[in-house]
DNA sequence: ATAGGATGTAAGTATGTACTTACTTGCTAA
DNA sequence: TTAGCAAGTAAGTACATACTTACATCCTAT
């Protein structure tokens, strides 16, 4: 079960062969994720598969461009309290990612694999999470709270980037690294605000 | 061909093989990297292949234990500038990273998934290039330049982490982020210096 | 000259996988 | 009650893949 996934399909059946695509996409890959595992895992029966989708990649592909990353859009508003507001965001998007840590490292590369699977561009949700993140930053210095020699797009990857970073690490070679929000907002703000 | 596969096999026809299976495991995945077109991208026929490995896994789990990757020793030794310093170091790994974007972001995931490829733990080659840059802040914080709120891990994380998600980000997304150095270095360091 | 070692070619085995066809079962709506 | 729809079971097709066996060829060192 992941945070990410937020799939959106009434249909019981496909649902859960919607879910369990993604998860075994994740998990295992695109030719990993066998048509026998993806059907047995929603509990349905091979051939109920391919009565409801024409062939693994149309599944697979629908699943994919189906998911769209919950994240409070409330956040991306300054409230006053610079600290107090990087603070939440950063622990926002630092739960998302550790929740969804190994879904979202195996997933990402195995669409740079197979670009048949998102033929539309990058998942419409993704960009546009990033896209508020930047609007946050901006909005910051042009309320004169952060300094305005960095874009706020640099701001984002600054800001976030470790986080993604640590998850690599921790996913991939098990180095879980110490890494406290707090002062990475106060090392972060220090070296940017205004005055 | 890729900077972080510094192999080190004198016979060239097992060195041949290394190298393109780990090229297709990093381009294909796991399953992807099948015998027959390792041993074609190598030169060589498939029959060869089992001469030199009793099996694929054999094979790829070789390539991997034998990655390294090529950081200058020496930048991780503060001369006295810092500035000039963290400069240095972040260009260093930021080119090490450019050039073998496509291969960390597909390989290292494929490695989450294929304990079995590396059964003896993170790869060294990674590992010690890791404690080495935290070799390099926890010198600066003794010699005075840094606070040392922060543990040099951390910091290692915070300065080059956003470069780790810039990776991810263009190679999966196709998002292209302006990202300066140099503005990086500045805000990193004015959060942290000391006096 | 020749023996040994590394390579190639041809063919084959066993298995797994995507996908299909034919038939049966059970639930639901008229 | 019954027609129809969604699902299951069983079986099969066509193909790709990991890996093997048997035999021929070439190059090199003695």
């Amino acid at each position: 079960m992941y945070l990410l996934a937020n799939l959106d399909e009434p249909d019981p059946t496909r649902a859960a062969l919607l879910r369990s695509g993604l998860e075994l996409l994740a998990e295992r890959g695109y030719k990993g994720a066998t048509t026998r595992e993806i059907a047995r895992r929603a509990g349905v029966s091979e051939v109920t598969l391919f009565r409801h989708y024409k062939n693994k990649q149309t599944l697979l592909s629908e699943a994919i461009n189906r998911i769209s990353p919950p994240v409070n859009q409330a956040l991306f508003v300054p409230k006053g309290n610079l600290e107090a507001d990087l603070l939440a965001l950063l622990e926002a998007i630092s739960g998302l990612l550790e929740f969804n840590k190994g879904f979202v490292v195996r997933l990402l590369p195995e669409l740079m694999r197979h670009p048949e699977l998102h033929p539309e561009g990058p998942a419409a949700g993704f960009a546009h999470t990033f896209a508020a993140a930047g609007g946050f930053f901006q909005r910051c210095q042009q309320m004169g709270l952060l300094r305005s020699d960095e874009s706020p797009q640099q701001m984002v990857v600054a800001f976030v980037g470790p986080l993604v970073a640590r998850v690599l690490l921790s996913g991939v070679w098990g180095l879980e690294l110490p890494f406290d929000l707090k002062a990475h907002v106060r090392g972060f703000l220090e070296g940017r605000k205004n005055g």
